[in-house]
DNA sequence: CACAATCTGGGACATATTGGGGCAAAAAGG
DNA sequence: CCTTTTTGCCCCAATATGTCCCAGATTGTG
């Protein structure tokens, strides 16, 4: 399953937020939300979260620095399910780190969700759709890695799709 | 199971902390209080705690270090099981060690769970965050397939996206 | 325009965490 | 060696919190 798009949502009182319909049915088997870069909450499917958790945990805990990617990267993820209704409570910790008030936005990127404040990602927005061209000028540099990778998504979409 | 997320909890006069509750069922064999590294408490399950324990004992022993390890590791080690209410007490060099007192954060790591004093979590906290970009990047095993990926969504989303 | 499905809000249940009381074992003193 | 006291541990109960389910409102679609 590719996401893709972005949907205006809100989070309740009780901190839950409904999954966009069309992206629940990945999230059947659970789902594991995450403190990203950039101020927002990723939202990984339970495939996706255990294989970079494989990653990460097989480093010795004799490395300092192994310690703290394994805290980075643990200390804020959280694994739930959906309820009935498709959505998931995103705890404090996490609302706070993305400043996550009532009106969010929930966008589509590829293998995982994101999870931005309506400020935060329209801010994003405006400087996605200004800075698009030096973006574009500054992939070439890894252009052939991302050509590889591609054909890795589409070989994952073909396995887990429908 | 993986153990992530962060909680906080009290230690009560009697010196026990309750293990939250998604993480006891993995602590219905036993469970193990050790010192670790960064001034915290480690917390094993059974399975982990021999599996670390076979890992320094096979170290040989005609090296310095691997003896100071051993020592380190195992002087410090407390073996136990939780309570009807899910409980450990907490040894008190263990709670002196990593300066525990009322309020405390319970992290999971990965593969074993952290206690820290909610001090030393909150400062722990702010220099992860601080340094995220920095222990991300000395990842390599990690981080590079995860640019990668990004650059692919940024591709894809280009494509359909609209 | 009507239907369907999705998203939102509120109420109620279940359970997790916390606190206190009681028992048993260990230690110290007679 | 026996008695007494102290200390630590465990079980039980209650409060508080978080979670789940059900139902209504709104939006998108045929």
């Amino acid at each position: 399953m590719i996401f893709a798009g972005e949907y205006e949502h809100r989070i309740d009182p009780q901190g839950r937020v409904a999954i966009p319909a069309r992206f629940k049915l990945a999230f059947l088997d659970g789902i594991v939300l995450g403190r990203a870069y950039d101020n927002c909450v990723v939202v990984y499917t339970p495939e996706e979260w255990e294989r970079a958790a494989t990653d990460i945990s097989q480093q010795p805990a004799t490395s300092a620095s192994a310690r703290k990617l394994a805290r980075l990267t643990f200390s804020s993820a959280f694994t739930g399910t959906l309820d009935r209704s498709g959505r998931v409570v995103v705890p404090v910790q996490l609302r706070e780190y993305a400043g996550l008030g009532e009106d969010v936005v929930i966008v589509g990127t590829g293998r995982f969700i994101e999870i931005w404040s309506a400020a935060a990602w329209a801010e994003e927005r405006r400087v996605l759709d200004t800075e698009a061209t030096d973006i574009a000028e500054a992939a070439p540099a890894v252009q052939p890695r991302a050509e590889q990778t591609q054909i890795v998504v589409r070989q994952f979409e073909a396995e887990t799709d429908e």
